[in-house]
Order: C-alpha cells, then structure tokens, then sequence
DNA sequence: CCATAATGTGAGATGATCCTCATATATTAT
DNA sequence: ATAATATATGAGGATCATCTCACATTATGG
C-alpha cells in the first residue's frame, strides 16, 4: 500500500538518465539531512551531493518542502512495508523477541535511511503527513489486539503510541553513546523498558 | 549549585534598568524559540517581543548561539533545583508516586519555560553543554542507588539515563494530543510504561 | 548642574539562501 | 540527418537574517 503521491513532482522523468537523477537527489537529500537537519541542510548543498545543478533540483520539486514531503513519503512507505513483514514473522513470537525485532527493524532501518530521524522532526508538512504516522500507529494496534484479544481499539491505540514513542526516544541517544559496547548495553535497556511496559498491559 | 557562567555576556549589568532588560531579552527569547523553533526565531524578532531594539540583545550576547546557551544554562540550573527538591521530598514514596511527581516536575517546567524542550534538541554547543545533562542523570542515579544500594553506579547511570528519555518523549506527543482528556489518558500511560520498568529493575 | 559612565537605538553592511529562467545539451522520433 | 522533445545548467534576482557602529538617551557621582 504506497501513499498516493499528490502532484508536487513538476516534472515526471521519462527518460531513464531523468529517473537516475532523480534518485541521486533524493539520496543526497537524505544524507545532507542527516548532516545537519532539515533547515541547516541548503538546496546548493544537495545538489552538489547529487552530483548535479541546482536548476535540476527545482526541475523536480518546486521548492525545498516538496522535496522533503517525497523522501518522507518514501521513508514512511518502506517503514511500512518492513513493518508489515515483521508483524507477518514475528506477531506471535515471545513478547521479548517481538520487542527485539522491533528494535532491529528501526536500527537497521535508520541505518540504511540516515535522514528519516530528521525528516520526522522537521517542522514541515504536519497535518498532511498525519495520515502515514496514523498507518504505523494502527498496524500496531492491530497486532496487540490480536495477542490481546479482550484488548479495546482505542487501548491498543494509546499503548502503540507509547510503545512506537519509546522505541523512536533511544535513537538520540543511540548516536550519542561512544563506544559500540555502550550502545548494545543502551538498546537493551531501552528493549528491557519496552518488555517491561508491554508484560504489563498486555499479559 | 548554580553552573559557573563563561563570560559569553558581552556587558554586564549594572544598573537596574539594564538587569530587567537583560530578562525581558531572555524571557523573549523563551517564547520565540518555543513558537518557531531555535533556527527560525530570529533576533529581530526576540527584540520586538522584549519591546527593545536589535542593538540592545547584542550588548548582552555576541551572538544568537551565547543567548540560546545563556537561555539553556539558566533553564538548567532551575530544573536541577527543581528536581533537587524533588528527590529529597518523594526520594523514598512508593514507586509510582515517585514517578507521577517526576512526570508533574516536567509537564509544570515545560509550562513555565516553553522553549525548553526546543532548546535542548538545538544544534548548538553540544560538548560544551553535557555537564548540565550530567548533573541531572547523576542526581537520579543517585536516587536509585539510594533506593537499591546493591544496584552498580554504572547501572544506575544507564538506568537514570533511560528513564529520563522515556520522561522527556512523553512531550511531542503531549502537544499534540487534542483535548486535555487525551492528555490525561496520555500521561498515565507513559506513567504507566515509566513504573513497569522501574519496578523490573529496582524491585 | 555638569561630567562621565552606562545603556539604548536602528539604518545599513554583509552574507547566505531559495528559486527563476534563458540558454545549452542530450535523447528520441521522423 | 533533422526536427522535436526532454533534460541539465548556473549566473543572478529577490528576500531575509545576523551583526556593527556612530550616535542618542538616561543615570550617577562630584
């Protein structure tokens, strides 16, 4: 289930050296974004990552919020997918092993999506991105009705909101911790934290 | 303890005029930053809100980044004294008891100094602030040792570091919930997640 | 009351950023 | 080969923000 994109693109590429281009830029978008958040991040600087002028940036979004609402859009709909996969896998397994899945998931995906974390927090865009955070909230509620059957709707909802709240918080931290140890002793405190939260509400 | 101040400030005070400027500025600043964000407030509009002219924020500060780090200071040492308070009052109440003051220590703190949480997530003087981070985890982990003499400082520190991570996400989604119901609702859920961990580690 | 020090002002210098557009190049169609 | 279309370029216009500085105003001490 991909997001409908509404008409911000200016120009749709037809030919491929067009789409290769403009994956460049919003490959560089989310590195430059990484770098140093959304507004620090300037046009110039990710055309110069895409290896590109910045004319070609503006032949593709009309401005810099456009640009950022598609790599967000983007962000969210492979979140997605790779949520949807794990609650396929691993809805059903231990309460700690679901717990640690999750926390991989967002590792591994915040590795490979070095921007997202920025992207979420920008000040751009909010009620119209409402919708894709929605998407990942009730998938997750879904889930725990499903482990929790007596579980109501609206419960599961708050709880998703806290769990997905949590699990997003040790990324700050995450970045900040020195040593690799450091950071394993840091995840699995925060996955301790989660386990703990969810035993209680949902066992 | 108050944290000694570099001298970032340009003149100091000395008539009376001047010290009330110098809050008036710092106060402005507060409200601008909580409205639009560290990188968007801009000084001349800090100024307007203090009801003085541009020259006058820099006869008190060189630069943007000294007021937004005076600002940071001043909001620390409160919160320590604050939290200081705390400790000795509810140190030993029952857990989540415990808890629910810290929750209402920070909620009130935000209340009354709305830039806070847009300051701390600043990009700005990172090294130069951890101090202030420290001191504020170290009184928590002392707390817990208190509570649970076996617990390693270590532990305690990496303890105190999660829980207050956990405390501090509570607030993005606070502003965002709608009605002062879905607030309440909210808290007591992070409470909630906050004691069930605590419990899992202190009991 | 006057001299000296402290404080306050705001026009404008400087520089950075977003974005446009006329022009150039590459690709495809005939 | 040539025309038509798609794509790429980057100098420069428009705007906005930080910060300076020469000057104006207010307070204080003798």
């Amino acid at each position: 289930m991909a997001s409908d994109s509404t008409p911000i693109a200016r120009r749709v590429p037809q030919q491929q050296r067009a789409a290769l281009r403009l994956e460049s830029i919003l490959r560089a978008a989310g590195l430059a974004i990484a770098e140093r958040g959304y507004q620090a991040a300037t046009m110039t600087e990710i055309a110069a990552l895409a290896g590109t002028s910045i004319g070609a940036l503006y032949q593709y979004f009309p401005n810099k919020e456009a640009l950022a609402h598609t790599l967000r859009t983007q962000y969210a709909d492979e979140m997605d997918a790779r949520w949807s996969r794990l609650a396929a896998e691993a809805g059903h397994a231990p309460l700690a092993e679901l717990v640690a899945s999750l926390f991989d998931l967002m590792l591994d995906f915040l590795r490979t999506h070095p921007g997202a974390m920025e992207l979420i927090n920008a000040p751009i865009d909010f009620q119209r991105d409402q919708p894709l955070r929605d998407r990942l909230l009730q998938r997750f509620a879904q889930l725990f009705v499903r482990r929790l059957p007596t579980l109501a709707p609206q419960q599961a909802y708050l709880i998703a909101s806290v769990t997905l709240q949590i699990v997003r918080s040790l990324n700050p931290l995450y970045r900040l911790a020195g040593d690799d140890g450091a950071r394993a002793r840091l995840v699995a405190e925060f996955q301790a934290a989660v386990t703990a939260y969810l035993r209680a509400r949902l066992e």
